[in-house]
DNA sequence: GTAGCTAGTACCTAAAAGAAACTAGCGAGT
DNA sequence: ACTCGCTAGTTTCTTTTAGGTACTAGCTAC
């Protein structure tokens, strides 16, 4: 059973209520990020993150160890990787896998379905280098006027 | 001249330091969102936000004012949506403009740099909600399998 | 012996997010 | 007349999150 077809049932039903059978691929309830309980707004919390973002689109390229993402991805911490790398694991997102090794190595490998996500955030990146330009002009004009209104 | 070329130098030129004449288009540094210093890494921490990604969507329809967005983009507080409207404006995203009416009434509307973005993000949002049933069993799964290892 | 590698976790602090109350001036309803 | 609600925010407080640093174990190389 798809508990994520009745999404909002966990709420508003009450305990003995029946929920009528489904036609396969027929979905109660139509996912809307702008609702505010609806569970894609969690999930574009999770995936809507900086540090998301460019781990995913590493690892497009390829499976990384831990410690090889933490150099590429400058500047992220070690809690802030081994907490994004499990958040990313319990989406589906990435696969992780030990091996007995000494020292043990674990290596992280992007899904399917993380793959499919990597290159819509990619694109954001992409973005976001591009018209690096644009938003610092538009930085610069906006704290000016800022200053004159001052 | 654009400062953006050469963002590095900000902070790595001393006083005095001459920076060599550019090329028209040939940018001194290539920005790159994996360096812990580049400017695109600042703005990709704006931009890669569940609000942004929401109230960018929707003035892509047309503008909107301060209290509609507020009601479309469930759940958002007052304070986040002054906040990051103030961010986007200032990111040259959208553009703010105050009607003379009573009360006072602000129409936000999106730039054609935001409109860029818009759909960006917007395939983030749309991949959240096509995903979200991938998503939540995956989630169900790593629970349940981490009941296990416990 | 000790320094470094592996992949994390634990602790503490600093920053950000969120909830709620408050601003002011006017129109509408009772 | 009084209170409600509308406009677009700001202010304050609390809770959550992010970030930095230190620490773990067991092995290798110097």
């Amino acid at each position: 059973m798809h508990l994520n077809q009745f999404w909002k049932s966990g709420k508003k039903a009450l305990a003995g209520d029946k929920v009528t059978a489904q036609k396969p691929g027929a979905a109660m309830r139509i996912p809307n990020v702008y609702e505010k309980d609806c569970p894609t707004r969690l999930v574009l919390d999770h995936i809507a993150d900086k540090w998301t973002a460019l781990i995913l689109w590493k690892l497009v390229d390829g499976p990384l160890r831990f410690n090889q993402i933490r150099r590429i991805v400058e500047g992220i911490s070690q809690k802030m990787l081994s907490q994004t790398l499990k958040q990313l694991e319990r989406d589906g997102l990435v696969s992780r896998r030990a091996f007995a090794t000494v020292p043990v190595t674990v290596e992280y490998s992007i899904t399917p379905l993380g793959h499919s996500l990597a290159e819509k955030m990619a694109a954001v990146s992409l973005w976001a280098q591009d018209n690096i330009d644009s938003v610092l002009s538009a930085q610069a004009k906006y704290d000016a006027g800022v200053d004159e209104i001052a």
